[in-house]
RNA sequence: GGGCUCGUAGCUCAGUUGGUUAGAGCGUUACAUUGACAUUGUAAAGGUCGAAGAUUCGAGUUCUUCCGAGCCCACCA
């Protein structure tokens, strides 16, 4: 049967049937490898992944054309606490949750929830046209991946860089876990910053003021801080304070980084609930009180204020220390919270047992690696962006009190604990919780590929040609990323690193569910099909430029581009199905007018292939839509009516090469075409990209 | 507080290493056309390239300062 040619989905199905996305270990080809960024599991596809897949692709097949061997490799992120909150909401509603199931049936029904999802958006992930080596994908909870992970556990395990223990960490009492800092996210906030008096021990008349917009952690309180250069305060160092319902005696202590012009200079200091006064109890060897748990709410410490979540607790202490005359006065005050990035949820701050990971000297490493060139970032500035941050890490809390995910493969007998992927037998009891999601994630380029065994494919993909993200996980991801590959292998991950703009609504702000501003590519593909759509999002794809767009902005370019499409399908009509009867044999350019256009044509390849190489998608798509249409067929094809017969063989090279310079951009149009000609490869995949003789 | 980026036509954006009259798409105006064209073609109008200095034979492009917008990082109670 004819193959039919006809629609996206047709053509896709004809070159998955070909095999023509999968690369190929034996092949004598170079090789060019692509790694996709795993997209989680349950997030919806934005454009944001439409452009990064748009980009990727482009630069897949335009390697291909060149004659690599090209490996695109796709995967999906497990993705922990996005997941499993997803999984919640969908449990609640079966009037089922985490804890009437237990761990082990959760699991069970947490994989079934997995295959539905999967199934419902692995489809729309090939919808951009994305020529990836499906045979290839890779989740990141797979036994390869499993393997991958332990090792890097145990390697960091053996070296001496894991400690357990308990550390103030930020906590979602919403997801109810550890979160790392960069998972935190600050909005800023109008509170009230209340000015509270703590009586002096030795003479409860007097008294000391601090302010602090938390009143409700005072039960917590071990010290109260004050700048030792500050006047007012001086002479009271060393003394104590009552801390009022607390009954407790706690010493005023000195500490220079006590801002003495902020409220009163005086700040009550507990080390469970912030990082400053936590670094400050370690100095002076201050006791730790919780006066906040996981769940939000106040102690058992709190006394009569216990139970009760953290915003009520405030006013009903505030009500309380009115009552006792403690309150000197309240101002209002403009300040960042702490909120998780997920969900949004004001995060805590408090001690919690977990997992760490000392990466000081990896991020060090990294840095040097970053600073010999080893990856090349576009836009370049962020070779000074990402080492600024290495400069500054502090230890990895890769624990989370999750059930989705790695599982820590600690095990546990007594006294005794050994590290192990598998139960080390009878009477062992494996750790509670599972690994951050990144550092699996971390491991991508690596665990994708088969390490820690040495296989064919790590050997010859490895490091990575190229990789795109979006910048808002540059830390995340794709710092970790270069420091775990650079400790394991002592090479770069990726020696491309492509960093792509956000694209925002016309008031800067980014899409969101929350805003309802979001842009479908489903919407514009249904409306414009995936080539238009595809070339409307290379012209944002300039690197690490943001661009500011609407549904109107999109639909103007879908339907230019569309127009583009409509206007190559009628060039190709006019040269292939209204050949004239004296349709010239032999292929030559005699004509001034034919020198003119094979020369523009020549340049058109030069530009366009230097574009590519570079990166510049946006610049590679306008010259080839320059060409195409305001060369090749306003100028040139109107001349040639007036001598048609000469000049077919002329228009078939014109069309065919023009074909294959926007293959990368507009892979479905161009097959659809190209297999219109008589002589021809089996795709248009197979041809080759042009190479001028010098 | 530190860092990064941007400010070019009404709108959204291009503009590699400084080099002729600063570009595209959409929009606007005029004319033409049903032709290979679910339209298209030919033209036109529209910019002191945020401001001021500096370097240079020459600056949208380099440097400095300022103004404006946004993003990232940071322990501001």
């Amino acid at each position: 049967m004819k193959q039919d040619f006809s629609s996206e989905e047709k053509i896709y199905q004809f070159w998955e049937k070909e095999n023509l996305f999968a690369a190929d270990v034996n092949s004598k080809k170079k090789k060019y490898s692509l790694l996709i960024p795993p997209p989680n599991l349950t997030g919806e596809l934005h454009l944001g992944h439409a452009m990064q897949h748009s980009i990727l692709d482009a630069v897949a097949r335009f390697k291909r054309l060149q004659g690599f061997d090209v490996l695109l490799l796709p995967g999906v992120d497990h993705a922990g606490i996005q997941f499993e909150s997803t999984f919640e909401k969908s449990l609640h509603k079966q009037n089922l949750s985490k804890y009437k199931l237990g761990r082990e049936e959760w699991l069970k029904e947490a994989w079934e929830f997995k295959e539905e999802i999967y199934k419902k958006v692995s489809i729309t992930w090939r919808f951009m046209g994305l020529s990836a080596d499906w045979n290839r994908e890779v989740f990141t909870l797979d036994p390869k991946c499993q393997k991958a992970v332990f090792e890097e556990f145990k390697t960091y395990y053996d070296a001496g860089l894991i400690y357990k223990g308990p550390y103030i960490v930020q906590w979602c009492p919403k997801d109810q876990t550890a979160i790392e800092d960069v998972e935190v996210e600050y909005q800023e906030k109008e509170d009230k910053l209340y000015y509270i008096k703590y009586p002096l021990a030795k003479d409860n008349d007097k008294h000391i003021v601090i302010a602090t917009v938390r009143p409700e952690t005072m039960f917590a309180d071990v010290a109260v801080t004050v700048n030792p250069e500050d006047p007012r305060y001086k002479d009271l160092i060393g003394e104590k304070v009552v801390v009022p319902f607390a009954d407790r005696e706690v010493p005023i202590i000195a500490d220079e980084s006590v801002d003495i012009k902020f409220g009163s200079g005086a700040v009550k200091c507990d080390p469970a609930h912030d990082l400053d006064d936590y670094r400050r109890g370690k100095e002076h060897k201050l006791e730790i009180m919780s006066a906040i748990g996981k769940d939000g709410k106040l102690t058992d410490l709190a006394g009569e204020f216990a139970g009760l979540k953290t915003h009520e607790a405030r006013e009903k202490i505030f009500d309380a220390l009115s009552k006792k005359a403690l309150i000197e006065k309240v101002e209002d005050i403009v300040h960042n919270v702490s909120v998780c990035e997920r969900c949004k949820t004001p995060t805590e701050l408090l001690i919690s047992d977990e997992w760490f990971v000392k990466v000081g000297n990896m991020a060090k490493e990294a840095t040097k690696l970053i600073a010999e060139d080893k990856v090349k970032f576009l836009p370049p500035n962020y070779k000074k962006i990402l080492p600024d941050w290495l400069a500054n890490i502090h230890d990895w809390c890769i624990s989370r009190s999750l059930w989705w995910g790695h599982r820590i493969p600690v095990w546990y007998r007594d006294n005794e604990k050994v590290v192990s992927l598998e139960s080390p037998g009878e009477g062992w009891v494996q750790d509670e919780q599972v690994l951050d999601t990144w550092f699996s994630s971390g491991l991508w380029p690596m665990s994708t590929l088969g390490w820690p065994e040495k296989t064919v494919e790590f050997e010859r993909y490895f490091p990575w040609d190229f990789e795109i993200s979006a910048p808002e996980i540059k830390y995340l991801w794709i710092a970790r990323m270069i420091m775990i590959s650079n400790y394991f292998t002592r090479k770069e991950p990726f020696q491309t690193m492509f960093f792509h703009g956000m694209l925002r609504d016309l008031e800067g702000r980014k899409f969101s569910k929350s805003l309802g501003n979001g842009i479908e590519p489903q919407y514009l593909i249904d409306k414009w099909g995936v080539d238009a759509t595809r070339m409307s999002l290379y012209t944002y794809s300039v690197p690490g430029r943001d661009g500011r767009v609407s549904k109107n902005i999109f639909d103007e370019r879908g339907k230019n581009f569309r127009n583009f499409g409509t206007k190559i399908r009628n060039i190709s009509r006019f040269i292939l199905e209204l050949k004239p009867e004296d349709a010239a044999t032999e292929l030559s350019f005699v004509h001034e007018d034919d020198k003119d256009i094979e020369d523009k044509l020549n340049k058109t390849i030069a530009t366009v292939t230097g574009h590519l190489e570079k990166l510049e998608l946006h610049l590679a798509v306008d010259v080839l839509y320059e060409f195409v249409w305001h060369e090749f067929a306003d100028v040139y094809i109107e001349k040639t009516k007036t001598r048609r017969g000469e000049t077919q063989l002329v228009l078939e090279h014109l069309l065919r090469l023009s074909l294959i310079l926007l293959h990368p951009f507009m892979p479905f149009l161009t097959e659809e075409i190209y297999q219109k000609f008589d002589e021809r490869e089996r795709s248009i995949m197979l041809e080759q990209w042009p190479v001028l003789k010098v």
